[in-house]
DNA sequence: CCGTATCCGAAGGGATACTG
DNA sequence: CAGTATCCCTTCGGATACGG
């Protein structure tokens, strides 16, 4: 039942297609305070295997930019674009919900 | 990798382990302009089997209610409850992303 | 440090048929 | 109409080890 991306015309249902991961969402939040390295990232409760995968796929969409330090020893770090950015709304309304409903137990 | 739910504090977190899921958010979509029956969901696009199983977690959550008319033939309706509506936000975050960034191709 | 590779069991989900 | 049951293939992801 899944479709092809060009026919969800839908625009909630293709930025859900695309982010609506709780690995993914982790990651955008860890990013939201700013650029965060590979490290840290996986310290969040994400394994390398998913990691790579998520990250790979946000860097895909432009939402996360992959920057390379050329330092010895070499350091990388992911960061929001602008793009990303306008993804910290969804997180907000994540966020107001928990808050509100989720937070006994 | 994954934690109980007790070890998840972050609200973000926590709304997203429960409802950061494409078909969820899809009935939710579709709940947003009034109540909706079973059959109706289904032509959304989601199979009877993943969609029950989505509805269960919903009602189970307190978003969703379901309500069964005894009429003949019996007709159940599922709509959102003000704890539902709560989530409605978070699909305005993700229509307003989806309209700017992802209405291309 | 930043990943990639492999293994492998677990879960997901499409199709279809069937029941109250 | 509103689901449930079954089959079976695919994907996911945890653990671990390894490589640049």
């Amino acid at each position: 039942m899944v479709r092809n991306w060009a026919d969800i015309t839908c625009p909630i249902q293709r930025t859900a297609t695309l982010f609506a991961d709780v690995y993914t969402i982790i990651i955008l939040r860890e990013l939201m305070s700013g650029s965060k390295r590979f490290t840290v990232l996986q310290e969040a409760g994400i394994n390398p295997r998913v990691l790579t995968q998520r990250l790979r796929n946000l860097v895909n969409e432009g939402v996360v930019v992959r920057t390379r330090f050329a330092e010895r020893p070499p350091r990388v770090e992911y960061a929001l674009t602008p793009k990303g950015e306008a993804l910290i709304p969804v997180l907000d309304a994540l966020k107001n919900f928990g808050e509100k409903y989720l937070s006994g137990s």
